[in-house]
DNA sequence: ATGGTTGAAGGTCAA
């Protein structure tokens, strides 16, 4: 089975290239974020002809996560239990981010996930990246200690680059999100509750990247960050045979900032 | 020049 993840940065925007790329990619189930629509513009049908299952939610332009299998696509949920949600005002009723969307494809746990992204550092959206981080180990630790060999897979934008390789060059993020010791800290967190990235054995650095800003001329420049990633289980993590960030989609007119991340399961 | 690009409910915000 071959899974995949991928920030698309506008479904609606990227459909032909997404669906491009599915066919010459032959991926059974692929997580998707910043869907960047409602679930009525979702074009699901472009993903249907192709035999792809969908499941999508998105409530405004922003954020947005879905899953397309092949594999079947069951037991949908939208959200963790406890996933935090952004308070816009206090008072007022707390909106549930489209962020978190989970269902079992060919008999994993796939959760496609969009980790907010802090702003800057002293903004609310930085405390409440942290909160939600803290909120997804509970649960995802959860699922564990329930079942220790439950094959789940944590994919999708987590907005963290956990170690300094996984930047160009750490002296522009001084006084940045993304590499600060409280960020690592929650995504080592995962990690220690049971979740291994299953990507980066296969895909050494320096210099391995999933993400290039589309200012500056990131991408040709290879100035990059590894924010995208497959947290696996330990029951999924023993199936992994191989993984590649396909750095090709990246490339030309059109191009979603993000690059594809794909794991080969045994 | 404190910039650069992209996408969306765009005439601004978020990434």
């Amino acid at each position: 089975m071959r899974l995949a993840t991928w920030n698309v940065n506008s479904i609606r925007s990227r459909a032909d290239r997404v669906v491009a790329w599915l066919q010459r990619s032959d991926v059974d189930v692929v997580a998707l974020q910043e869907t960047k629509c409602r679930d009525e513009q979702f074009p699901e049908d472009r993903f249907r002809e192709l035999g792809y299952e969908v499941a999508h939610v998105g409530h405004s332009q922003w954020n947005g996560v879905a899953l397309l299998s092949r594999v079947g696509l069951s037991d949908v949920q939208v959200g963790f239990p406890g996933m935090p949600s952004w308070a816009a005002k206090e008072g007022l009723d707390p909106a549930p981010e489209a962020r978190a969307l989970g269902a079992t494809c060919g008999g994993v746990r796939v959760w496609s996930l969009y980790v907010p992204n802090g702003r800057q550092l002293g903004d609310p959206h930085y405390d409440y990246k942290l909160a939600w981080l803290e909120a997804l180990r509970v649960a995802a630790g959860g699922w564990l200690i329930d079942d220790a060999e439950a094959q789940v897979a944590l994919v999708g934008d987590w907005n963290i680059a956990p170690q300094d390789d996984d930047v160009w060059d750490m002296s522009v993020f001084a006084d940045s999100t993304h590499v600060t010791p409280a960020e690592r800290e929650a995504f080592r967190a995962v990690v220690e509750a049971g979740y291994a990235d299953v990507v980066r054995p296969h895909t050494p650095g320096p210099g391995v990247y999933t993400y290039w800003d589309y200012t500056q001329l990131r991408f040709p420049r290879r100035e990059g960050m590894r924010i995208d990633f497959v947290l696996g289980s330990p029951a999924l993590a023993r199936r992994v045979s191989g993984a590649r960030i396909d750095r090709e989609e990246r490339k030309g007119k059109g191009a979603s900032d993000h690059a594809p991340v794909i794991v080969e399961l045994a």
